[in-house]
DNA sequence: AGCTAATCGAGACGGTACGTCATGTCTTTCG
DNA sequence: CGAAAGACATGACGTACCGTCTCGATTAGCT
């Protein structure tokens, strides 16, 4: 159930044009952040007409994501990939998080980030299309990880998986979103070992 | 260390415009949403010239952010409220996690409440003025509020306290700007519940 | 000296979409007026790809104007066709201008004849194209019947013929474009009796 | 009876930016012509916003207008004016005549000559407007000089002073308009030498 | 009570961007 | 292989807002 229009991509569309403007809109995005993006502008940088991006995407919105979607992963399928697994849950999760969190503090990524998120938080169609195709299968690839490690016993058998990746992970995005604190590792170990703590086995009543 | 300039508000300054602008504001952020929702459409739904908003405000988001502090807080002063505390501390949670939800589901404060979290979001200066003015003394009556349940043997020693109302409320929060997924009382008591596992003290070892 | 170059017409050439051109080109200027006729429009209602359009035509100009001299004059040639002469040169005038006052007059004609002068007006090449292959013939029938005239001793020796149909004919075409007055049957007698009363040989002084 | 909305003119109006638009708009019409003549080329040209020429004139061809009425009658009032009277009705004529065909001549009224009458021809309003406020004026100055030649005894008695006026100035507009001949001094005199015998008083019957 | 200066509503101004339309060229697909 | 279909870069359209700026007309607060 495809939710955002994406293109349809016949046959006669220019692919150099596509990689121009995808490339273009990630590049002022972090430049200008954005209040200051503009459709005028991303055709202009990509050397395009702007009805060449008004022929393929609905939306700002839209074409922020595709842009996401194609330049971050690149010829890797998400669907393949996978969360590292060395048998210490807590250690893994910290390991992940820790990248991510680099990643959101990465002046670079920051300003695109946050625009993909307005729009996302704004635009109904867009989170749909932004669960659809890059939170659920992140997503999905986390129950992943928590599966195998309730198979090891390391996880609560009651727990709900997405309740566990939203204590997780959720703190994190809503630290750097909001700017409620500094995004350090040792928020990072101090979320997942308390978060873990709700979520390991009860050990059996003494 | 005040970081929004917030008006200076002298004894000139024509209080029913204000009103009247405070109130278009929200008004038509409900109505229109955050990306249609413009300065002069404001000045115009209030009867009040532009130059006035300019007077008196730097920004669309301090409008709005100052339009959401005086319009819903409305005399009550939160530093003198808080959290229930019935000395159940998951059912006080629960209490106001649900009243919570509801509010974010009520499609009268939906739009507004995006329109200022994406300002939030965008603009770092607001961000510092929300945290400030709003998110700030809110969070003080959240840890307040643990701060009792650890009195009473309710909640481990080591935790930190900010960490703990990350895991509490982050989650409903994402869901809800993220469209994760269904914002209901049932998701509201399984994050309580499997957050303060993590949080309560641990059992003396068997 | 062909001043407008003109499809060289090549055999392979498809009659069928040179008519649906021509005619969807009339056709729209009726209903639209010069303002908001389009190529692209033209070549939609044709059900023509555009660069059949580009491919024989040089300009919207041109191909108003072919569609004009193929389409009112369809078959008939104009060299063989010649003003009444029924021996009064005034009762010939007056029928001739008539008619042209009732098509002028006519809301169907209205509009793709005023697109033809604006384009001949702004183009010097459409405007030789134009005296070359429409007007200039018009106007050797036109001169040919007041030739007539002068061997019947109803016309001045020393009269410019050029002139004479510029008074004849001019101001009717005049008022029409410019909306000076009403075109009516009243206004061509007038013109007629007045300018030839200026044409006629000097009665011999008293 | 006004037919062409023409600016208000409040007092807020600025004159400067005024002058500007108008006197950008005659220059680029001299350099560009019609067709290329553009709402946005004018307003970058005067150092204005757009919105600043949609304010005050409805349409291109509106603002066209109003920049020759403005810039070519400048102070001198249209009404106080008058065609020389030597008694001369011909000579008095071919003077006029062969000013106005000097400026029709001269390549920097040509093109924004043309573009006013292409819009005149195109736009019924604009052609109202043109004959009220431009045209009509004129011809009054005309008719009023034939009607002291009538006076005079130059002139028949019952000869309708419009169709005079259009048989001796219709023709050269004609000629330059379709550029059906070159505009010269001989044309002129033939034209109004032509004319004239048929508008004087015919002799008494010998 | 009258004066003066800040504030008010209104809205023009130079701009930027919007999203649409048409231009004329080029490329792909099909009959 | 020619014609339809239509993508492309370009550029203008007319509109909406931006933030600044002037206008009178209130409307305080201070002589």
């Amino acid at each position: 159930m495809p939710t955002q229009k994406v293109a349809p991509d016949s046959s006669r569309r220019s692919q150099s044009a596509r990689r121009a403007i995808l490339t273009a809109a990630l590049d002022l995005a972090s430049e200008l952040g954005y209040a200051k993006l503009s459709i005028e502008g991303i055709a202009s940088a990509a050397g395009v007409g702007k009805q060449t991006i008004y022929r393929w995407w609905p939306s700002k919105g839209a074409l922020l994501f595709d842009a996401f979607l194609t330049l971050t992963t690149e010829g890797q399928d998400v669907g393949e990939a996978a969360l590292p697994d060395t048998g210490d849950l807590a250690a893994d999760l910290k390991t992940v998080l820790r990248a991510t969190v680099e990643e959101l503090n990465d002046p670079r990524y920051d300003l695109p980030m946050r625009a993909l998120h307005i729009e996302v938080v704004h635009d109904p169609a867009l989170a749909a299309a932004y669960q659809e195709r890059l939170d659920g299968p992140l997503r999905e690839l986390k129950k992943e990880r928590l599966r195998a490690a309730r198979r090891a016993g390391q996880l609560a058998e009651d727990v709900d998986l997405d309740v566990a990746v939203d204590l997780l992970f959720g703190p994190i995005l809503n630290r750097w979103l909001q700017r409620t604190g500094p995004l350090t590792a040792e928020y990072v170990d101090q979320v997942v070992d308390t978060a873990l703590r709700g979520l390991r086995p009860t050990p059996p009543a003494g």
